[in-house]
DNA sequence: CTGAAAGCGCTTACAG
DNA sequence: CTGAAAGCGCTTACAG
């Protein structure tokens, strides 16, 4: 069974393919007469348009590319879901494709979707990523481009971002705010522009209330993994300095410092305080539940999308295309992990 | 800067579009030098194919849906992971599409995959899904399909699955072995096959070691949610018959009954055993760990492309289609939660 | 209001 | 070994 085509229509109804093409898309210089026929007659025979035809025809592929590092994982996951059912809505179709952090990856990942000429690409940059001719290529080729999450500064195009300096901040104040004294930080990798922000709130809080930052409070999860929290912790509780709270990089490390902190009968919160960072699915579900900052992932999905619609329409219209960096709200969610004291 | 075309390479070495053409996929009838020089203006000129004009001649798209009920879900974002990389080795690109558990959206879906013109569709039935004739349609079209994890056993097709009800066995006789006595199920929705092969499962284990089967110790979760674990673990505990042991369908629902029970002054194994389903992530971080079992999901991901693929490949030349039903193993991960006494 | 013709960029059967 | 021609199925500028 093969599929009917313009042609068949045509011959079946005794009228040219030019005026079924139009008719089918309801042209105003076609009759409503043979609009309905053919309308009919198409429903008929069921009748489906050959997208690559029309791609070929119109030179749009209706198809964009969502570059990410990891879609296990959370936050992505959920990113994807915003931007798929954001896509949906408007007929387009999305292509993943994953980089595992590695900046030789998205370069491939990137000349695939040139290749398969989609519309529009959206990109959360690699860790690894240092060298952007990739996205310059992206830019020469008139390709729309919407960064989010990990974006580079220097490179033009919208992007979508929230604040982890404000959000760094935010939780080493809510520590200092709740009686903390004497805090260390969990800190994520040093190539990650996420982290190293996150970081820099942290110390901000600190100087802000006169709290003298220590080098020595300051540990590095390179994996973000559950066991680098409890063997971080451990460490930090061998060092005996009467830390009070825990600003962490990541909800999942934070559980596994909270575990740990448990098994060498440290309690939390009473003794120490702990908050995490992303509002994971797990944080709220553990014992004690975790106190948290959140940052929007399926709406982030939404909007990001839509930037990169309204680039795709702009630029087929010949509107100049004004890029934007939209700064995405975080919130403190408190939990029972941290204590007023 | 618009993107070089066979024609341009034809001209500027003046030869003609078919030698171009043959040329750069090294035809073994044209000529070593003509391959070498072609291959070197198309570089010099960034030469790409254009997709759309391919897929028009060729009739083929190099792309494949792969239709699920939630990507915000462990077990389904490994299989897209497992899924896009096997694609990405064999030059395929994956559309993502859900389903949100309903019917009506997996029909959209799959009319959707359609149009586009996908070689092929990878399918996860929905909960909710009761009437096939979509998927016929599929059949009717002679696109390759291979369905996975939910299936429909009347849809002659490949299948990829695992054997819920030995799992579910595997799971009830861990907890008798282990010297439950008394032991209860939560089980899944009632329109979920899975849900029941693991509650036939349960049962036939029961059966077999002689322990009378209760209506009364059945619980059902229908949204699988941590707040359904504990709203039922508070149920089963002011019921007050002597449960030792409890076969959760799946890890989420166990996790949120821990934590009841632990709300409630009940150890866990001690008290009360407890094993899940799936090994999620989480299972393996709380406190007690979850002892579960685990299921395939990215090696699954990448099976039912390896599947889907070679349908393409043999319908392509012709080579009768012949329908295979994998079941793939589980395994029995031992953990905190249950405890030999 | 309708339709003949050109063309999107490629591949392939065929002729030389 | 090379190339002219047809054609995949559509859309659009143009003529009538």
């Amino acid at each position: 069974m093969s599929r009917t085509t313009l042609q068949q229509i045509a011959i079946s109804l005794d009228i040219s393919v030019t005026t079924v093409s139009k008719a089918l898309r309801s042209y105003p210089d076609v009759s409503k007469e043979t609009i309905a026929r053919v309308k009919e007659e198409a429903k008929r025979l069921n009748y489906k348009p050959n997208a690559f035809a029309v791609n070929l025809r119109t030179q749009e592929s209706k198809t964009i590319g969502l570059v990410i590092p990891e879609i296990v994982h959370q936050f992505f996951s959920s990113v994807v879901k915003g931007v798929i059912e954001e896509a949906e809505k408007h007929g387009y179709v999305v292509i993943i494709l994953q980089t595992d952090q590695k900046m030789q990856i998205e370069k491939k990942r990137i000349e695939f979707l040139i290749e398969k000429q989609v519309d529009g690409i959206l990109l959360a940059l690699a860790d690894e990523t240092i060298s952007y001719d990739h996205l310059y290529e992206v830019k020469s080729l008139d390709l729309p481009l919407v960064m989010f999450d990990k974006i580079a500064k220097l490179v033009e195009c919208s992007k979508v971002i929230i604040d982890d300096k404000k959000a760094g901040y935010m939780a080493t104040k809510h520590l200092i705010d709740t009686g903390c004294k004497n805090i260390a930080h969990f800190r994520g990798p040093m190539m990650s522009q996420n982290s190293i922000d996150r970081f820099l709130g942290y110390k901000k809080a600190l100087a802000e209330h006169n709290i003298v930052f220590k080098e020595s409070n300051v540990y590095s999860c390179l994996k973000m993994s559950f066991e680098e929290g409890q063997e971080n912790g451990k460490k930090m509780i061998e060092k005996n300095n009467g830390i009070d709270g825990v600003f962490v990089n990541t909800d999942l490390v934070a559980v596994g410092l909270i575990t740990q902190l448990k098994k060498m009968g440290i309690k939390v919160p009473e003794e120490i305080s702990v908050i995490g960072f992303s509002n994971w699915f797990l944080s709220s579900i553990t014992t004690p539940s975790l106190t948290t900052i959140s940052q929007p992932s399926f709406s982030m999905g939404q909007l990001i999308f839509k930037l990169l619609l309204s680039e795709i329409k702009n630029r087929k219209n010949n509107i100049p295309v004004e890029f934007e960096t939209v700064i995405m709200p975080t919130e403190l969610i408190v939990r029972e992990s941290t204590l007023a004291r």
